[in-house]
Formats: C-alpha cells, sequence, structure tokens
DNA sequence: AGCCACTTGTGAACGAATGCACAAAGTGGC
DNA sequence: GCCACTTTGTGCATTCGTTCACAAGTGGCT
C-alpha cells in the first residue's frame, strides 16, 4: 500500500541531516533576524503549553489577571523551572517581580499553536467512539469545527449525528477538499484504519489522530498521533507489577512464570 | 510536608527524592541514589513494549512463528535499533543469525508489563465517551475487564450498560474495594473530575486514566494518564502552523534540511 | 534615592533516550 | 571443521529534555 518508505536495510544509513530540529551554532550570528519567531520548540513542551493554555483560559474566566510562575506550574502540575523554560521558548512577556499578564500569555501560546484559525474535523467511522466523538462540545469550542463525518454503513449514511449529516467514505477525498479539511480522527475499526489513512491522505489531509489500534504506515509529510488506550492501561499495570515487586524485596528475582496468560 | 516555602531554589511538589540541601553548596550534593538497584526500564520503552506486543499478536494469529528486529521493528513504525534495545531491557529472548520467536516475546512482554493477570477497571461517567467505553470489547479481552461502572445521574443508575448495571459515585469506595478494581477511568465532565478522583483514591485506586481536560492532584502513590484529546489536536495545529511558516520563508538557509518534522 | 523582597529568563550541569556500528553468537553449506 | 552469512545485543557518541541556580530586572517602601 502506501509508504514503500522503510523497508530497505540501509534506508537511513544516510547520515545527512536526519532531523537537525535546531541546528543552534555555538556562534549564533549577533545580528538577530528580527522576525526570527519559530525558533525549535522541543516537541514536548508543545504538549505542555497547550495544558498551560487550558489552565489560563480556566485563570481569565476566574477573573485572574496575573500570576507567576510558580502558581501556574502549581496549576499544571509541573515545576516552575520547567513552565519558565516552556515559556522562554516562545519568548519573554513576562515582567520580573511581577509575573505575567493571563490574557497575554493565552495570545501567545495560541498564536504559536496556531490556533489563530480553526482547523476543521472530519471523523471517519461514526461507531461508538465516532458518536462520542461527533457529540463532544469541547472542539468546536476551541477552533477545531467538526466539519465532516464518514461512515462505510449505508444505514448511517446520511443520517445527522451531531447535527451533521455523515457522508460515505468514498467521498473522503472530494468532501475532504470542499470543507477544507486539515484533520482527521480515524475511530474506524482496526482492520479499516489503514485504508481510510490512505483515503485521508489522498484528499490532501497531513494530519492525523488515530484511534485505532495499529500502527499505520503514512508519507513523510503526514503526522500521525496515535491515542490508545490499550497502551495507556498496560502501562500502568506494569507500574503497578513494578511497585508490587519491590515490596517483596528478596525473591525479586523475576518472580514465577506461572503461565497464567490472560486471553490471546 | 512540601514545606519549605518559598524562595531558596525552587522547591517541587513533584514526587521527591533528591532532596535539594538547602544551603547552597559550591559542589554538587553528593550523589547518594543506591537505592535506584532495579534496572529500571526507560519509561518511553515501556509504552513501545505495549505497541511491540499487540504487533506480534497480530503475527501469532497469522501464523508467524519467528521474525527479525528488522521485520517487527517496521511492523511497529521504529527503527530496529531502538527495538532490539528495547527488547534488551526485558531480557535476551533472541536467537543470533536467526530472530526471535514470537511466542516467547508475548510471554516475556506480558510478564513484564504486568499481564500475566488481569486488572479489573472502573469506567466514571458513564455519557457519551463513558458509554463507549463501557461497549467496547478491546478491554476484557486484553485483560483488562470492566468491572464497575458509576454515575452521578440516577436515571443511569441500576441501567445496564454493555451488560453492567451502572452504581452511584457515593458507592465508589465500597464497590472497588469489592471488586478490586485497580484501574479507574474518569469520563465525568472537568468540574466533576478532582472529586471523582479523590474518591477513587479513597477507594484504593491508584491508577488513573483521565479524560476529562484538567490537571488532577493526587497523592505521590497515585498514578495518573491523561488522554488528552485536544492537546493532540494542538499540536497537530501546531506543526501545521510550523509547516506553512517554513513555506513562506524566503529561499534561506532553511530551505531544504529543515526535515522538522516532529513526529515523523 | 536607596534598599529589599520578589520573580523572570537562561546558561550550564545533569540525565534520559536515540541511533550507530560492530563484536559475538548462531545457522547452514560443504 | 571451517567458512560465509545473518542477526542479536550493547558500548558509545549524540541528541533531546529537565533541573539547578543565579544575574538581571521590577516594584514597593522608607
Ligand atoms: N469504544 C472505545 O471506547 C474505544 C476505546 C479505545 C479504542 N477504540 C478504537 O476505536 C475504534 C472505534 O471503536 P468503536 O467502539 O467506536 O467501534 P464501533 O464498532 O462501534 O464503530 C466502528 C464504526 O466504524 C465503521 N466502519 C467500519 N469499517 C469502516 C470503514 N472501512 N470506513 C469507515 N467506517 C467504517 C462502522 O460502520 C462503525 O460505525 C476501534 O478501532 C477501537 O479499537 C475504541
Ligand atoms: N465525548 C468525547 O468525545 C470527549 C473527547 C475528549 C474528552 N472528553 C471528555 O470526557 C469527559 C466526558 O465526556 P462526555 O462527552 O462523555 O460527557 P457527557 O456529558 O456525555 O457525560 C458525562 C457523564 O458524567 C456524568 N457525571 C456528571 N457529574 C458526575 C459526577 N460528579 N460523578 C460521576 N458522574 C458524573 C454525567 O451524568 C454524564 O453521564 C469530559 O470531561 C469531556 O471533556 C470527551
Amino acid at each position: 500500500m502506501a509508504a514503500a518508505r522503510g523497508q530497505r536495510g540501509g534506508d537511513r544509513d544516510v547520515p545527512a541531516a536526519p532531523n537537525a530540529a535546531e541546528v543552534t551554532m555555538p556562534i549564533p550570528p549577533v545580528s538577530d533576524t528580527p522576525m526570527q519567531r519559530a525558533r525549535a520548540i522541543p516537541e514536548a513542551a508543545v504538549a505542555r503549553l497547550a495544558v498551560y493554555l487550558r489552565v489560563l483560559s480556566g485563570m481569565a474566566e476566574q477573573g485572574i489577571v496575573t500570576l507567576s510562575s510558580e502558581e501556574l506550574a502549581a496549576a499544571a502540575g509541573v515545576n516552575s523551572a520547567k513552565l519558565r523554560k516552556d515559556l522562554s521558548y516562545i519568548g519573554s512577556y513576562g515582567t520580573r517581580g511581577v509575573g505575567y499578564e493571563v490574557s497575554v500569555l493565552v495570545d501567545q501560546i495560541e498564536r504559536i499553536l496556531g490556533l489563530t484559525r480553526s482547523h476543521s474535523v472530519a471523523v471517519v467511522g461514526i461507531g461508538n467512539l465516532g458518536h462520542a466523538l461527533a457529540n463532544y462540545g469541547g472542539f468546536p469550542s476551541r477552533g477545531f469545527p467538526v466539519a465532516a463525518l464518514f461512515d462505510v454503513d449505508p444505514d448511517l449514511v446520511g443520517v445527522p449525528v451531531g447535527g451533521l449529516p455523515v457522508s460515505h467514505i468514498d467521498d473522503i477525498p472530494k468532501v475532504c477538499a470542499e470543507r477544507e479539511i486539515s484533520i482527521g480522527v480515524i475511530a474506524t475499526p482496526p482492520a479499516a484504519a489503514q485504508a481510510v489513512c490512505d483515503r485521508l491522505v489522498a484528499g490532501g489531509v497531513a494530519s492525523i489522530v488515530n484511534f485505532a489500534p495499529v500502527v499505520l504506515q503514512v508519507p513523510d509529510h503526514v503526522e500521525v498521533r496515535k491515542v490508545d488506550l490499550a497502551v495507556e492501561l498496560q502501562i500502568l499495570s506494569f507500574h503497578v507489577a513494578r511497585r508490587a515487586d519491590s515490596m517483596n524485596v528478596n525473591g525479586s528475582a523475576l518472580g514465577n512464570v506461572d503461565g497464567v496468560v490472560i486471553g490471546r
């Protein structure tokens, strides 16, 4: 199918500029370009900025005008040094001795995250999860209007869900282009996910959120974020097991091998 | 406890271990952390092991008995060196020149992830999302039986959802103890999440998955994993914006090399 | 003005995760 | 038994991310 990339043994051999996110040279040209925005923000920081934004929105609603990094950090569940460093990636908008103005931070984070314009979302697979997503009010209100729904089931096509009629997946490319969909959300059964993904890509969608528990193969210019609940549960399971292990200290050597294999 | 109100170097409220020596010492605090004996598996590797496990299960169903790190890595969407390193954290179960036996890896990963026993799950907030979760067959089949459902709505209490009757949130502590719930899933509106979380903790639940867009405050021994769709969308938005930016940059240095695509 | 208490922004130390490259260990052919 | 070939497991360099700790600003108070 798509993406023949990656099979070949040495496709990654080329040492040439893999991902030089930030090629900061030891001596940055002192003559800084005025509009030198977007200087590599660490991936992890971007995720946190989104969290700060939400916390700040809540603060704004409560009428809070100014706060310190310490306060915001506590509310966001991170330590204050990290918070300040994160904010420093987007500029210097604080006042020493005082703190930050909520509205300024909100504006700046929105700018950096590209939230000054809205991004239309398409949901594919209107089953249990798809219904929940289509009905969820939290996306439109945050600049992510759900502008298209798709399913393969003829009984669903044409039926309005959350006020929007479901289209057939064969129309994905056409509808996505028409409605300028920029983000596709896949909520189909795993077996259908790759095919759906391919269609979305064919329709010009370059950002995808995938709920189906499969690894999608996509061209390089497409970005996929997976939301995998089973993995989350298993990570928790791991920590539970780890915790239990460290309890019974002595016989820790790979305890039992009781072959109680679950399911499968 | 957190004590240390205040100034001196950041005090953190996060898990803590390294006691920051209060006095500023010219020399770094003597590195004393011998207790960290267990060769810990990197957090990031744990998440990937869960993915490998799923891919391997699929392989097993297809009757594949043996495979190489290269093959598994391709199927899991990672590079093979990383895959081998990840596997090396759990032991040496491969055969040089040959590869890995699928069934062995499945067993070992399940052992490490603590999947040799099942973990009962409780879902709180049986709305759109909660219904989807309660009806989802993917959890029970992977060793995470949904053993309790809770909601505050009197019209819902007693109604079976996915074959299991909904209980009232006031019974969280009691029911969780009775049914030995080990993982709680929060799918309530944001405003109710913290209160629900507190009850789960009171009921002895030490692992929580939170779908509500709020930062939960929990005691140290409780682990929370948040699933935040809005954040995912905003991260995608950020990359879209960034991509657009690098487009309209006049053909300066950035040009080709900047394959800044972080998420791959 | 001068002092002081407070808070930001950031260089630098530290630590975690990734990717490379190759010795070691195995298989199969002869 | 030896050689050619394959693939694992891991030491090492590198890159990415977090935390520390402090100079540099800011505003209030006397
Ligand atoms: N329900 C959950 O709580 C949950 C949790 C985690 C992951 N998931 C994953 O999310 C996905 C959806 O779960 P669900 O519970 O909503 O499943 P579901 O069976 O309720 O819904 C799937 C929907 O996809 C549609 N569909 C099937 N093939 C399709 C195709 N080729 N193109 C478009 N649509 C197609 C079906 O008609 C159906 O409406 C699954 O991959 C599941 O593993 C679900
Ligand atoms: N629906 C989605 O697709 C989606 C996506 C992302 C995040 N979320 C988040 O997930 C959560 C649930 O979303 P939803 O769409 O299912 O909402 P919903 O309104 O459909 O359901 C919420 C349910 O929680 C119950 N509830 C309210 N207060 C409660 C309390 N104190 N204790 C227990 N139950 C209580 C309500 O009775 C209702 O049944 C929300 O926080 C939402 O922001 C939902």
